[in-house]
DNA sequence: GCCGTGCTTCAAATCGTTTTGAAAAGATTT
DNA sequence: AAATCTTTTCAAAACGATTTGAAGCACGGC
């Protein structure tokens, strides 16, 4: 393996000139530069990873911790979330180590990375709120950059969508066809952005004068289903639903049409689509009316804040807040005429 | 972070003594040895890997790629696999990580992760005949363990059932059973198990004195059914047949029923089951006569083999051919008699 | 009292890089 | 031509571990 030291014998230079050479210093005159840089090629020098770690007390690698379900499956979309994750740290050469969290304590798949010492931050997801290991990363001074923001005056780095504007936005647009009576079917307020989504859907309501109706459980079709069900038969039945996913919106539709009504006739569906591949908005019937913010692309995003993050840039420049897009289809519509 | 010098200043002794201290040296005394032990678990010394690995080569990381399907989505057992070997490489000291074989060249991934020069090892899986990245990670040294055996004359480190017996052992119980006709529909050539299954299964069948009939293709349900059907409708249709997966043996299933066939009366089915969840053998109506082979036994021996090879053991000893179970089950019945 | 003999311990070299502080060379001013 | 300033280069320290060769110490034999 060619060395610093051995290009500086054959041009007889020091390794300290070669050093400067390579890396492309200022004090070191373009002529040697351009000198070295073509015996290194010549002599097919690759820099020691490893030395160069040693010396700036960086690894070039981060980790992450997959949680799994008791299953041992996964999300579906997390492969396609590892795969763009890994290419986009690795254009920045940097390496991605997984860990898998075997439930019970949600900090020791963490602390068991810190001790092997060779990370250098992490990329946290599905933050909760009041996180343990956001309260454990930033109590020991690890670097880390979380996908989601577990609360609204977070003082980490984050990337996330504005949920409060996800339920406002839907808010206002079925407000604006004459919806009066909306109900939101949200995620266990266990999660950050379901609790996020409920704020923003509760203040919206009330500037309108509205009195809001909610539910919160996991976003799964059956929770749509039996939920918008039950309201639907209840005294004073919703004529707009916020669905927390296209899952939840597809046990909606089930509901609706059980309850022989018609979209967007007799009631209109607003879904929050985060663009995974399983159930997709365009593919109902009337397509759907969503909020969209594809969850892939976090992930450039997500490398390059956690960069940041490691290059010292301050949380508060490492944040972002982003507006999911309001795309209308045919499952919202004017509100049906009062009864 | 604390350091050999942190804890031989603590105790008035050089690094060199807490180095060997720790590291079990017998040169070092008992009672100094303790002493060291004691220190470092209250000051909770790491080894820095990154150090380690500058001066003895070694680093105590390994690496795996993920070959990820063109949809992004990846093998459903994936993730059980992942936490095994994780959980069996930390056992033993070891990282694991992760990069994405993201199609094109099959070796770059390889190479990158090389490149980095951070990592003792890898582990492979899933070897295609004459696999490029074998061929790849021998010419340049760098250990290996792979997964599944790419040639019956291999002479590196694997974990393998013994594919050729797989089918032997079908064909054997089957010819007991009195069956004469026997298909196998098996997983494409390309793969290494599926080249080995088909000889065992030639080899077999030619002991018995019998003509065998083989298909081969991906190993997903609705290839079974279309090849069964096909077969069954053909001139002498097989009494029985050998299916790679559990998955095969489904669309057989199907296609038996579409021709009004029962199970094990007209049709006996003997399928390889390497114990995925998602379709399980004992579901079947009747239960399916299998090979077993769990997939998720291979994480121990995996581990264990690649640190081995680390170790310098010779590759002849680091290999293991297992031998799947035959187990008995429903689909499997004495041949009708001749039309 | 001198010298070998184990048994422990140590200082120093090593790995390949980055970085600091100083020296050498070259250019400019006085 | 001496003095000063700039530019370029260098030797050495640092990172944190392992490993080599040597030294300190107590012991008993001569």
């Amino acid at each position: 393996m060619t060395t610093l030291k051995d290009i500086g014998e054959e041009l007889s230079l020091s390794v300290a000139t070669v050093s400067r050479a390579l890396n492309g210093f200022p004090e070191v005159s373009l002529r040697t530069r351009q000198k070295v840089r073509e015996t290194a090629d010549r002599m097919g020098y690759r820099p020691n990873r490893v030395a160069q770690r040693l010396v700036t007390g960086r690894s070039g690698m981060v980790g992450m911790v997959l949680k799994i379900k008791p299953d041992m499956t996964a999300d579906e979309m997390f492969f396609e979330i590892l795969t763009r994750l890994t290419a986009a740290l690795s254009v920045r050469e940097t390496d991605l180590v997984l860990a898998v969290d075997q439930g019970t304590d949600p900090v020791a798949p963490y602390e068991r990375m810190i001790e092997r010492n060779i990370l250098d931050g992490f990329i946290l997801n599905a933050p909760q709120t009041n996180d343990p290991r956001i309260a454990f990363l930033r109590q020991r001074g690890i670097p880390f950059v979380v996908h989601g923001r577990a609360a609204p005056d977070a003082d980490y780095a984050f990337y996330e969508i504005d949920n409060q504007a996800v339920s406002a936005d839907a808010v206002d647009l079925l407000v604006a066809l004459g919806h009066k009576s909306i109900a939101l079917i949200n995620g266990t307020l266990r999660h950050a952005y379901a609790a996020d989504r409920l704020t923003g859907f509760k203040t919206a309501m009330a500037r309108h004068g509205l009195r809001p109706q909610a539910t919160s459980e996991a976003v799964i079709e059956s929770h749509g289903y039996t939920k918008a069900l039950a309201m639907l038969a209840a005294g004073t039945p919703p004529t707009a639903f916020l669905c927390a996913s296209t899952q939840v919106a597809a046990g909606v539709v089930r509901a609706t049409a059980d309850r022989g009504l018609r979209i967007p006739r007799d009631v209109s569906i607003v879904a929050h689509d985060d663009a995974h591949s399983q159930v997709r908005a365009v593919d109902f019937d009337p397509p759907l009316t969503v909020t969209r913010a594809p969850l892939r692309d976090a992930c450039e995003p997500l490398a390059e804040l956690l960069l940041d993050v490691l290059g010292g840039k301050p949380a508060p420049e490492c944040q972002r807040l982003i507006k999911a897009e309001l795309i209308v289809r045919g499952s919202t519509g004017p509100a049906p005429k009062e009864a």
